[in-house]
DNA sequence: TTTGATCTACGAATTATTTCGTATATACTT
DNA sequence: AAGTATATACGAAATAATTCGTAGATCAAA
């Protein structure tokens, strides 16, 4: 859709992302209090940051009312995308694997999550082989 | 081992840790080399950041030599939780079957890494039941 | 219509990270 | 021994990311 690639949203950055994932679009004010939840933020460093996110595309926003509302320009999955891409290359030598194995050996995944994920496994293993 | 726990390393920092664990206890001139191939770095740039990591007790330095030699001083494995562990929080909702899913999905693993991650899970799944 | 709350804009301070230049010491070569 | 290459140390510049203060607009309530 654009010429021009977003670049990877810095940590911050995706921590005002997770609130639009999880919420859908949203006042700088509704993020503002759910990050406070976690971590003691200014309004108005929230605000500045949304600001900059918009500058880079990683954003959208509503500006009918006086209340901006803004809306995550990027997805969920190309976000993770990246970011699993950038880790697989420092952290894990480019093997996915390892990368799986940790994150299933060290988290407690439910039973059922790890059914699906082999079911997905099986379902790749199939496209390989044909 | 510390009663102080180590900082999480950089970006740049990975990179450095990167090469200790692949190549094992190195010295400046034999990282910074490496470097290289990747990206353009001075020397004395990579000297500076792993005096740092020094100081962070991310990496011990023999210096029996006057060429000093790098050892990493976190396993690749801690590095790797820990670097997973944030971006569950951050970018995958907490969610490790997502996670893997981006992984496996993505980067296309060989059958015989499917099939090593699909014998994890079954075992994963036996210490569950029991 | 004055007061108070809430909003945006935006410059600038702060902090973190990365990069580099220079001084100085040590080793190797001729 | 002199000259060249290669080390470390370290301050400080450059860059990136985060945080904050202040000004001015808008709205809602007394």
């Amino acid at each position: 859709m654009n010429k021009h690639s977003k670049p990877q949203p810095t940590e911050s950055e995706l921590g005002i992302l997770k609130v639009l994932w999880q919420d859908g679009p949203s006042s700088v004010r509704h993020i503002n209090d759910l990050l406070n939840k976690e971590r003691e933020t200014g309004y108005t460093t929230t605000l500045k940051l949304m600001q900059i996110m918009l500058e880079k595309k990683l954003v959208t926003r509503n500006e009918e009312k006086r209340t901006h509302i803004y809306a995550a320009n990027v997805s969920q999955e190309s976000a993770q995308k990246g970011i699993i891409a950038k880790i697989l290359n420092t952290a894990f030598s480019g093997s996915a694997k390892n990368l799986v194995l940790q994150a299933l050996g060290n988290h407690d995944a439910s039973l059922e999550e790890l059914n699906e994920v082999k079911a997905l496994i099986t379902k790749l293993e199939n496209e390989k082989k044909s």
